[in-house]
DNA sequence: TATATATGATACCTATTGGTATTATATGGA
DNA sequence: TCCATATAATACCAATAGGTATCATATATA
């Protein structure tokens, strides 16, 4: 029930790491297959699954000397629910936009 | 359509700017209000709605000396939408735990 | 007009961050 | 066992971020 927000969205505010996210959203990956897909050390991408670890954006499975990184469900949603909160914001304002719609759809029937 | 993914996210990982959005979501303040609300100087505050601003997450409107920040919903729909990408993952994640619960109860009643 | 107020802009400082290079450890296979 | 491989850990570096202090500008108001 920890829902660790900082965590979480400091994880998400990195373009590769949320390009890592898009990745294991394909399919789970060790550290190497990762390194295939970027241009920077495995250091550096070491680093980036520690940080989306560390928000529950990610759970790490050891087998045998490999480690499998696949998506955590639970920092994602912490992040939704976060943002969630403001939801009647963009609600009213799609309803706003839908009366602006339906009002000029009648003043153009005039 | 710009849907300026790094500057929400980038705005949306301190926690500051998160307390910033909280209380715009309460009532549409100016930066002296808000400087009331923390522990900061008006030019820490000032630097945050900047970011807040680029990430289209705050809209401001001059009137008169004063600028009145409100919430955008546009980046925090921004936001929203690309964690969105990701919810098959705590879907499945609900069902299978809702099969879980649904064999053991079986199980129980063995 | 003169003055207080609300804000903007910039220089500067320190801590954090994203990256590399390097060394160490553990495991699979010939 | 010996060696290649997959990963971990650490020191180090440059750039960025969050903060303050300071000065400049615009607008209410006495």
């Amino acid at each position: 029930m920890n829902s660790d927000v900082q965590g979480a969205f400091r994880a998400l505010a990195d373009p590769t790491r949320r390009q890592i996210l898009m990745h294991l959203s394909a399919s789970d990956m060790t550290i190497g297959d990762l390194v295939d897909q970027f241009d920077m050390t495995r250091a550096a991408v070491k680093k980036h699954l520690t940080v989306l670890e560390e928000g529950h954006l990610i759970a790490v499975e050891a087998r045998g000397r490999e480690r499998i990184n696949r998506i955590e469900p639970m920092g994602l949603k912490t992040a939704m629910d976060w943002i969630n909160y403001f939801n009647h914001f963009w609600d009213d304002r799609l309803s706003a936009l839908q009366d602006a719609i339906d009002t000029e759809g009648r003043e153009n029937n005039d």
